[in-house]
DNA sequence: GCTCAATTCAAACGAGCGTTTGAATTTGGT
DNA sequence: ACCAAATTCAAACGCTCGTTTGAATTGAGC
């Protein structure tokens, strides 16, 4: 069994997730990158048009099976609940497991990929907001749906916001491997075993998520953060 | 009763601050920002000697001074608890009011300081990272100690995590305005209404912190996300 | 009103950027 | 073996970048 060499395109492919997710988008040049895939500069404007779609192209082809795999995770998930509502461990782990596993694909650089990807959350680039929500929408519906039935007692406008923290510290927890040492100064071989980490942060969330609304009806006034003493 | 005219280094800062925060650090030239401040060029570099000079110096004006407010507001809770920990909420209160104050000063612009500090988190730039590191440092030990006498049951590894969880959440609600459109939807005159934002988000984080350590010694094995069905 | 240091200014430097070009080469179908 | 399409290649284009230079201007102290 031969392995074929790779192609053209997939050597730019790999070279391009490694070094966006070292320097960041605008901090890697082509030139860095066609270096680094050993082809001609002139290959990445040949096969994926410009500088910019060639990080779309980086982002889709590992974004779109991992997104697709939390959308049937989730659904079978359902499907074996007997339409009982899951629990919010349960639907963590549909959006969890997927990012694992994509972790664990060492073969080519996944979990290169999760940081790169928690980055382009915060890249106010334009085009990178507009291609990651475009890319989300389905999913993000899916599991706030999810949430929803889990969480009956928690408003419609709550529970966004408690997916958005979700997201942020998900995000945040999967491109963070160099911010353990401003925040930790955390053991670094535990920092990289990506399972245990993950099985502390859905608890984490879970309890988060799961908390009594403190802003229902009528609450508005409490002056939660600012009483005296 | 006169105000003098705002100084050229001023000038500078408060451009570059607006800048920084809207296309990121690369993204934005020295030109940009010295014509939108509307002095020359060479003056960047004059006053603060390399763009990378002039980025911690747009950090620490603001940045020093929150940090300092919230340490000196942990110490005030901790003297007024007569020596009895602190609850979490109280905690995290010492941590968001001194942000909430600086989102609040709008005469200059303070919430797009936020909104560029929570990108910054996550900026690979070594400059950056090594920055933060040394100007959180402090900070960050005295609310991590802060928090091990609240939640005496949670194991030291374990808080130091959670500790990271809630950095995450945080920076990541506070850089996320173009986010929210991403995640959720969300309603845009709400998404501006910062105190209204903490009040949701810290009792998601206080619950999430206070949750049983499900990793505690002995129960390493339950594999927790990944069972049957 | 002179002096000298601090600041501002227009101009340029060298380097690196994304992209394009057009010829050379390889590839796959007949 | 041939042709046409796909791909690779070296070279260059036009542009913007951060930084430096050296002269012009300002302003406070004597």
């Amino acid at each position: 069994m031969v392995i074929d060499p790779p192609d053209t395109k997939s050597k730019i492919l790999d070279a391009a997730e490694e070094l966006f997710m070292e320097h960041g988008f605008e901090a890697t040049s082509l030139r860095l990158i066609t270096t680094a895939a050993a082809v001609n500069l002139a290959a990445a404007n040949y096969h994926f048009g410009s500088k910019e779609e060639l990080f779309q192209a980086v982002l889709t082809r590992r974004l779109d099976p991992m997104n697709l795999d939390r959308m049937q995770l989730l659904s079978a998930y359902e499907a074996a609940s007997a339409g009982r509502p899951l629990t919010c461990e349960k639907i963590l782990a549909a959006m969890f497991i997927p990012a694992l596993k994509l972790a664990r694909n060492h073969e080519r650089g996944g979990k290169n990929f999760l940081r790169l990807l928690g980055r382009a959350y915060a890249d106010p680039a334009p085009f990178i907001r507009e291609f990651l929500s475009t890319q989300y929408r389905e999913m993000i519906a899916r599991f706030r749906a999810a949430f929803s039935r889990a969480l009956p007692n928690i408003p419609r406008e709550e529970l966004s916001w408690r997916l958005h923290f979700v997201m942020g510290a998900l995000s945040f927890t999967l491109a963070g491997a160099d911010m353990l040492k401003i925040v930790s100064q955390m053991n670094p071989q535990e920092a990289t075993n990506d399972e245990l980490l993950l099985k502390r942060l859905a608890p984490f969330l879970a309890a988060g998520l799961r908390s009594p609304s403190t802003l229902s009806p009528g609450d508005e006034d409490v002056h939660y953060l600012f009483q005296e003493s």
